[in-house]
DNA sequence: TTGTACGCGTTATCAC
DNA sequence: GTGATAACGCGTACAA
């Protein structure tokens, strides 16, 4: 004769292996009903101490945990909070990651990453999975989804956006002024006593190549330095397009005597450009990137750049969400870009 | 008078705003049950071609998504992968992150990311999360767990560990072999005619910093070559510590003509620091490292290494939990390491 | 092959 | 304050 119940064959021997403890049966251990085991988890309503302390007790002897996906259901909240980022390998938003978990975690939110590519398209299908996974509210870091998009999402669930200037319900949008960051790095440069200083590009594609190409020519221009489309090349953001960019720079027989290259991966590409051309850095070319990697402080030279910490932007834009979760209305601001003087860089002598 | 329902008001507003379309809905106007929508979904059970047609079109006319919440729930499964990294920001362990995002994305599957920052209690935690959120199966990328722990996790749940060799029901290890990768690195710089042979291992309490030190040790036992401590640093495994380990072995005046370092993050600050020294690489120094970084392509100058993939090692896991997942026994081999030679080793003339 | 009915673990509403 | 009770959206054993 065959012992084992007849129902329910396979998830009993599920439960039998790692025995699931319910709020039900911390309710029963207790002696209340689980309703009340509910409240306590959530401060929902005020309960007698006895009664919570019984609770907790029983809550301690069982070692029970909530089970999240009921949660869910039941109670419309994942406690799980939607990131898109653009490449989970990018140095850069990497640390933002790092950031927005650290903060995430001890408040028993979990984050879920998914990344973007830089393609609209498949940022649109990140959205799709994360709503479908309802999640609580999503953080997303830059992308190229329009404006219009995100205040589109915003109508259902809390957004954070990194690296725009926006503002509409259920969103925030933490912009850091990169016009000032490459304003400042240029500045750096001139001040140096350089003149004829290269500008390698981000994606055009992306605002914060614009900017930063904004705050090269502003930069030139109260320095009264003629801006000169030919000291410009066009990169993509990756180290190879640094190295290429040194190469077209170079072809086109203008002089410069310092580069600054729209982020640091890019200058890290375009350093090993100009060794190929028997130039040094800094002796021959001044070099500056932005973004302040931490790999930067052991490029060789170490890379001069514009700093802006990634880690706390990730975890600002954690802070903001929970006040919008909160129904607060956020309030916050981006720390502002700072120039790292390194040895990338000299004064040029006359 | 107040025409709304006098239940569930929030929820209800809720609803309103992004209306959630159900799989009863579907049923309902496919003219089915909601059990026959459910097998069409998970291809539980043979259904007649006509009411597949139907549910089919009502699906794409409501736009239904099935609810992963709900689905956790009921089935049990939720369709998320745990998956245990130690950094977010890693060079290294991000390629494997995002191998297995693009693994796992199409298959309907979401991955939980969470790191475990080198901490066996970290990490412990996290597998406790992972557990909570119900994950159908996890992927730990290395990590400080025992054997022991991870067998006892594997118990419950399906797990692919990277970097170790172990196994045990339900447990998958994929091993890369840093012994060889090791050997292989070492011998290149015995190769190409070196014999004072520097090593700067990594973080002793790592296993991979075990092997490679064990592979270096092999390479030059067969070539005859006496092992030599003074010429071994203790390094951490990130660019400052390969800073400082030249740094301490310059100090000992041993004399060597290479370096391995034990990773190419090492290698970067090793390089750092022998221009300090007025060292040349290769001219004075040979240098190589290990993983092959995708950045290591773009150090000045381009940095020979061994490869591994940590894509492919991402992708690999998913695929073997998936098998697992599907009740098979998993095939694998994971790919052997191999010499990537570029500019950073030169040949010693004699 | 298909439908009915129940359960998954929790939250929310209502009446006490 | 507290306890029933009804959802939440879906999977699945059972009957048909």
């Amino acid at each position: 004769m065959n012992i084992q119940s007849p129902k329910r064959s396979v998830k009993d021997m599920v439960k039998a292996m790692s025995p699931t403890v319910t709020l039900e049966m911390v309710a029963r251990e207790a002696g209340v009903s689980p309703a009340t085991v509910s409240r306590i988890l959530n401060g929902t309503a005020v309960v007698s101490a006895v009664r919570k302390e019984a609770v907790d007790a029983a809550i301690a002897k069982l070692g029970f945990v909530p089970n999240p996906v009921a949660r869910g259901l039941a109670g419309g909240r994942t406690f799980s909070i939607g990131v898109v980022t653009q490449a989970l390998d990018s140095p850069f938003y990497g640390s933002a990651l790092r950031g927005i978990e650290e903060k995430l975690l001890p408040l028993g939110y979990s984050p879920l990453f998914v990344s973007g590519q830089w393609d609209a398209a498949v940022e649109t299908k990140c959205m799709d999975v994360l709503r479908s996974r309802r999640v609580d509210g999503i953080i997303v870091l830059t992308g190229r989804l329009t404006d219009k998009a995100l205040k589109a999402y915003a109508k259902t669930l809390p957004i954070v956006v990194t690296g725009r200037k926006l503002s509409a319900p259920g969103l925030a949008a933490l912009y850091c002024d990169n016009v000032e960051g490459a304003r400042l790095a240029t500045q750096h440069l001139i001040d140096l006593g350089h003149r004829q200083i290269a500008f390698i590009s981000g994606d055009p594609q992306h605002p914060d190549a614009i900017d930063r190409l904004q705050g090269y020519r502003n930069a030139l221009e109260s320095a009264r330095i003629r801006f000169d489309p030919a000291l410009v090349a066009e990169g993509g953001f990756y180290e190879a397009s640094g190295l290429q960019a040194v190469g077209d720079l170079l072809a086109t027989r203008k002089r410069f005597t310092a580069i600054f290259a729209a982020n640091d991966q890019m200058a890290v590409g375009a350093a090993l450009g100009l060794s190929r051309h028997s130039l040094r850095v800094p002796e021959d070319v001044s070099l500056i990137g932005y973004d302040d990697l931490s790999s930067s402080l052991y490029s060789n030279p170490p890379l001069s750049s514009i700093h802006q910490s990634a880690f706390e932007l990730g975890q600002q834009a954690v802070d903001v969400l929970l006040q919008m979760l909160a129904g607060e209305k956020p309030v916050f601001e981006v720390p502002a870009p700072r120039l790292v003087s390194r040895e990338s860089c000299r004064r040029l002598s006359i």
